[in-house]
DNA sequence: ATATTTGAGTGAACAGTGTTTACTTTTTGA
DNA sequence: TCAAAAAGTAAACACTGTTCACTCAAATAT
């Protein structure tokens, strides 16, 4: 293990490239990707618009990084979730709860990590790189999750785990970007606010979940 | 009741303004937002792009009634279904599925329906003309069904039906944004690929509608 | 230590975008 | 017929992402 794999130059240059990032990741978390324009990232750094196709091939690359990061996060917190060991029903219900949380968390994030698929990395598809990406892992603890039910007869035998992850996937992306897109969501209408976001949240949770479990009779 | 609503000249306005709603919805349905310029769009019938804000304010304002159109032929297909006299079950998945397959027939008016909120019209949350707007009656319809079913007794008694239906409806969001954003999703890693696209909506809208049904025992 | 090459950084330009303004032409109504 | 209103336009403004030719400083090789 050599320890000098990075120069001098080349921890400076990563160190722009981070200052560039983070900056980046400052306005994008505020005003999402339209805001983010380069040549005011360029002046908020002290450097001219040029300079910042040196460390970049396109905004696109550069804020495909902020997706990537964005989902590092969602990944870990699902993650320590689903390492817990709580009883499984409250288990798996947090997992989907926390994943719709943090994506509201940061809104643009969320949104955009699905919009753009911006064809340069965005393997969300098809198959090669899926299970590589942040997203993928982050499907995989899904549908791991929903085995496990399977196992334990929590969850109907008859179903097969990947497909009720899709399912399940795609209902607590829904909600997700209910909630991102439509700021007042689960109080729009509100004929009695008496359910908080974070309790519409659960509710969902547990509406999703419910779908999986066996019926008695 | 005057038939001489309308003026000569008011219905050569009424022309002209749909012929340019036509040829926006072309190019959108193809290419999107992005792909939809002013200055593309007022080549196509020979005009000057400054013609244009003859008749609408923004560009915003004219997809806003893309849009709009949209959800009106949702409306119309949903409707259709649920004024149906097929046994509830079935009837209460159709809407479901229908909703999300005319959704991803129109990938980009779906998308752009909920991405903008453009504050131009966009009356979606707080209250005011959210039950005039397309979208507010489609959720109406959905939320009505809701309601007979909770009467008939197929869903639980506890649940109240207007937030049943927020969380009915996000969940056929998320499929139709899963579809509508990663063009392969049912078969994305398709380790067996015995599911087609409209096999997965109707096992997704029978897992949601589960969420709902009464558990014996 | 000197020459050479590599890379960082830049100003100016290209090709777009939505939108506005001042202006001309056409159409309408009295 | 003539003034007023509306339709249509060319040109500009203020943006956008991106590229190109260029300078200058730093690392490398001789």
């Amino acid at each position: 293990m050599t320890v000098t794999v990075s120069s001098p130059a080349e921890r400076r240059r990563n160190k722009i490239r981070a200052r560039i990032l983070s900056a980046a990741e400052r306005v994008f978390a505020r005003e999402g990707a339209e805001g983010l324009s380069i040549r005011r990232l360029a002046e908020n750094i002290d450097y001219s618009p040029a300079a910042i196709y040196k460390y970049f091939k396109s905004k696109d690359e550069l804020v495909d990084e902020l997706k990537e990061t964005f989902f590092e996060l969602i990944l870990e917190n699902v993650n320590r979730i689903a390492d817990t060991s709580t009883p499984f029903a409250e288990r798996s219900r947090d997992c989907v709860a926390t994943y719709v949380q943090i994506a509201t968390d940061k809104p643009y994030h969320y949104a955009a990590a699905f919009a753009g698929e911006s064809a340069t990395q965005a393997p969300v598809d098809g198959e090669p790189g899926f299970a590589q990406s942040k997203k993928g892992q982050a499907f995989m603890v899904l549908s791991g999750m929903i085995a496990e039910g399977v196992e334990i007869g929590a969850f109907r035998a008859d179903i097969d785990p990947t497909l009720a992850a899709k399912s399940i996937w795609a209902s607590m992306h829904g909600l997700a970007m209910m909630i991102v897109h439509i700021p007042t969501f689960p109080a729009f209408k509100a004929e009695q606010d008496t359910m908080t976001r974070d309790e519409f949240i659960l509710f969902h949770a547990d509406q999703v979940i419910r779908g999986l479990e066996v019926h008695h009779g």
